[in-house]
DNA sequence: GCCGCTTACGCCATTCGTAAGGATC
DNA sequence: GATCCTTACGAATGGCGTAAGCGGC
């Protein structure tokens, strides 16, 4: 058994069973790749594929075991390429983070900034997606951390730590009749405009439409988007309200808008960052994390990881309180 | 990287970082091992082993790191091996098991008759030792199972399963004046003679001290042996009072000894049955386990290896009552 | 007829064993 | 001086790529 060949297996398996398309991607001869799946079928005793005359059709039981195996087996190997990149230098590496438009516009700016002064010599680079795809990215491996505040929790290959929780903002143009009313608004009242907001399953939609549902009301949403800077360009255009995440509007910036607190209205949403479980974790990764959630220290992080995310993992977060950003 | 130059830096890290000796043990030359160890440090960009002048002296910490990783992956390696024989005929393979000789020569025959007729074609091959030695043997992968009452629980990468309790007797020779007591025997008489029992660290010994130590009283121990056949021959010799484990008198062979029971004096022991964590049980060692403890079904024994014998495990334990020998 | 896997064959890289060299205890 | 690791070199093995063959769709 080589290393090699249980690459392979994973690989065709990630590309649906299509040999040649494996080979391209992996810059090699189709027929190397056939050879050594034959070979390790062979040493194995066992069909990994099930084939119909020439053709890759299926995955076989025993396969499915196997590669899955084999999977962890690639990993674990990625994890000795890491912590010997750890030891020949710390400050030295990549870090790779998949995160929605709404972290990487307004709250993770800071923390990478602060991030690349300390570490000039670790390439960052980040992936920018829907949650599912981001989530995805990390369970699969190809980033180190995904960032959002919704979608990361069905993946069970996934170790979820909260980092800061959030609440909503309302946002009208300067004359808007809204910014009249000197009381907090109720969510009646705001149901009676039209309202421009984020899609389903992006920065927290779900928490919005709950809140609504509670008291019976049905929201004129007539505009959805995936980030806050759409959004606010059709406010600016009197299409609606917005309800964003608050961080989102920038004072500086969004001068000609009027940002309304909603945090009484909706409940406060949490946004969280994932990585794949089992991964060896680099010095500056866990400083990277330290640095966007403060309480989420080294030891922290460590406790966490050793609880596998189990039982006892939830208390370690219940004793620990959650910033508000 | 390869895994064969895993397999070296991981044998090396067994045999005392001696190379030749490794050589040997792996049936290649020792320029061989030493090449592969240095190609795979400069692949890595980092030393596992320190060196003094041409002599390897110790692991680094980065080489700590690596071969923890590395033994994972070995491991893996065997499970897919494992997996794969489970598909390819699932009555055949190995079943090794190391356990005490109170076990292998008063509780296991029945289970292993029965095991040996419904699988024909496992190989079963039974390792004998103190507790110690067969949790090692367990922990590091040279047998599938071990199974013992005492010296289980102090390996963290063992998972345990309660098999069975069972009590103490007291073994004497047909005319021993306690044969004449009619009534349940008190610790303090039995503390009046001479004693015969097993070595500490075997079979529950532990749990008799406790006993003894509870009411005030040092027993008389004046012969230890590690198992119930050498103790029950000096107990023919009038050496003193025997204490063994109950299933250790056979009412057939021991027809010139009186077995009296001890239950009411010490607290039962539990035996267990002990495999690595992250192990691939192929079909005949759930059915074997099973065959040796009835509760430990299947389902049980995969629930117990899915919560990792961590927080829940115990839960498992709780609502499955132990049956007594 | 096109796509896709397999077989065949030749080249190159890698591995392994033997033998010699040098360092340490 | 004995032990042990390294270097050097030649033989054998094995992986990889090109080209041809063949079975499905």
């Amino acid at each position: 058994m080589k290393l090699q060949q249980l690459r392979y297996i994973c690989e065709v398996a990630k590309h649906e069973l299509n040999v040649s398309t494996t080979a391209q991607s992996l810059f090699t001869s189709q027929p190397g790749i056939s050879k050594q799946i034959r070979l390790l079928e062979d040493e194995l005793g066992i069909q990994i594929f099930a084939r119909n005359g020439k053709h890759l059709v299926s995955i076989t039981p025993a396969g499915e075991e196997v590669l899955h195996v084999a999977n962890e087996i690639l990993h674990k190997v990625e994890t000795i390429k890491q912590i010997s990149q750890e030891f020949a230098n710390e400050t030295k590496g990549v870090l790779s983070i998949a995160t929605t438009h709404t972290q990487a516009r307004y709250v993770l700016p800071s923390t990478i900034n602060e991030f690349m002064r300390d570490y000039p010599d670790v390439s960052l680079q980040m992936q920018q997606g829907t949650p599912s795809q981001i989530a995805e990215m990390a369970a699969s491996g190809n980033v180190d951390f995904a960032i959002a505040t919704e979608g990361l929790e069905h993946f069970s290959n996934l170790l979820l730590m909260p980092c800061y929780q959030w609440n909503r903002a309302i946002i009208v143009p300067k004359d808007h009749p809204l910014t009249q009313i000197d009381r907090p608004l109720s969510l009646y009242e705001l149901s009676e405009y039209s309202i421009v907001t984020y899609v389903f399953g992006f920065t927290g939609r779900s928490r919005l439409d709950e809140a609504f549902a509670q008291e019976g009301l049905t929201p004129k949403v007539v505009f959805t988007a995936a980030d806050a800077d759409v959004i606010k360009t059709y406010v600016r255009l009197g299409l609606g309200v917005g309800i964003v995440a608050d961080m989102a509007h920038d004072p500086e910036t969004d001068r000609d808008l009027v940002a309304i607190s909603a945090g009484h209205l909706f409940k406060p949403s949490i946004t969280s960052i994932a990585f794949r479980r089992g991964t060896f974790l680099r010095g500056y990764m866990y400083r990277f994390v330290n640095l966007f959630a403060p309480h989420l220290s080294q030891k922290v992080i460590s406790a966490f990881m050793e609880s596998q995310g189990r039982g006892e993992a939830k208390k370690i977060f219940e004793s620990i309180e959650i910033p508000t950003l």
